[in-house]
DNA sequence: TAATATAACATGTATTACAAGTTGGGGCTG
DNA sequence: CAGCCCCAACTTGTAATACATGTTATATTA
């Protein structure tokens, strides 16, 4: 059984979501001014503390411009926090469906390479976990698909290409989104294990070419799927 | 001329800066405990506010984590913001040359083979404006630098592959980091300018194949320069 | 000895006040 | 009337203070 330490949403944070979901909503449009401080403290009910904090971590990541006399304003192309999860990536379209397949290509492609190269027998290992996890938490798709992500990342962080780790955690949630949807909406689980065990399989083999080869029909099969 | 709008540093920008380099000094080392927030005011001599303002910004991009009660403590594997320029990239390493060299590989390599099927003339002019102006500003390595990144930039930007535009812009500093000390140190701007004419040309051509060849050339004696 | 209370210290929130930047309108001047 | 200046109103930035809440280690007590 699983145990969350729990912690309790402090103020500033609830407002942080608050604000953050009005953006997303698009109750706030992009180079719009949002409220005053002050309005959002009658708003929220709080202090101008808690809304300054909260706006200043939205200024932090890109997500809202502020200039002293003026007001905050949406930040203009958010692509940037988009793709790093601050935003979700609500009804996929093919083009989306589309860029994330040759992103995973590029990246786990090339980790592949040169995790035949570098891995460890203890990196390979943790690949192997993450399957034996995804194999136990088969009927749960959300634990199923987080350790779906696990197992990829496994397999980039045994490149040792620090960036390339960087990138894949940085990116998690569209990896998520993009699992959670394969798996939950496409009911591929069982496939999809089959496909992990032999990506597994090849990758202990030090073949390369096979691991790289299973991903590939996997994509299409899923691109076929996705465009019905 | 350029005209840059000047601004103010404002308080708890400066409280930020001064945060930011003691950690990127090494004087606040990775996990330890920062001095508290009052123990902070009477070092800059300000108020808590701004104290209170410049963590939280340092929080929202992962440089400091706080626990309410216990203190601050500078972020372990801050990987990623080493990697988003937040703490520059000095003196960089075979190992870290080795991961900017794959990385490039990875999403430039692909970017060009989408960039042949999917660019069009005003992509490609871009690409070209962006040698015209490494050429007019060859004698100047900061601007030559500049436009060296947005010759690749605009290369990424053809493949209209929204994810690898984001990376691209996420990781200009490394970029600019390494071509910089490529331009700078090893004098190589000749060559170079050779190189990104062919490149250029290439792509006129939808020739992947040789635009690509040229770029792992380079990489190689790039890598060889650097290991000596 | 072990559980509990407590004091000291940390960050979190609230309130109030004023500083500093921006904007727009009103009124003065030519 | 046009153009300029000035000021009022509003915005964010900084300060000072107080108290709430969470953490830790020490001291106390059973």
């Amino acid at each position: 059984m699983h145990i969350k330490s729990i912690k309790r949403k402090s103020v500033s944070e609830e407002v942080f979501d608050q604000i953050k979901d009005n953006i997303v909503k698009g109750v706030w449009k992009e180079a719009e001014k949002i409220p005053s401080e002050n309005e959002l403290c009658k708003i929220f009910n709080v202090s101008r503390v808690s809304v300054r904090s909260a706006i200043q971590k939205l200024q932090a990541v890109g997500i809202l411009t502020t200039n002293q006399g003026q007001g905050s304003f949406v930040s203009t192309s958010m692509s940037g926090n988009i793709l790093n999860g601050f935003i979700p990536l609500l009804n996929i379209n093919t083009e989306e469906f589309r860029d994330i397949l040759e992103f995973r290509e590029a990246l786990e492609f090339k980790s592949i390479d040169l995790a035949v190269d570098r891995a460890t027998e203890a990196d390979l290992s943790k690949v192997g976990d993450a399957l034996e996890n995804m194999i136990k938490h088969r009927e749960n798709y959300k634990e199923f698909t987080r350790f779906d992500y696990e197992f990829h990342l496994n397999i980039v962080k045994a490149s040792k290409n620090k960036i390339f780790i960087s990138i894949m955690q940085s990116y998690k949630s569209i990896f998520i989104n993009y699992l959670e949807e394969m798996n939950k909406v496409y009911q591929t689980k069982d496939m999809s294990l089959e496909n992990h065990k032999n990506i597994y399989e090849a990758l202990l083999k030090g073949d390369n070419q096979r691991a790289k080869s299973i991903i590939r029909k996997s994509m299409d099969t899923n691109l076929k799927r996705f465009r019905r």
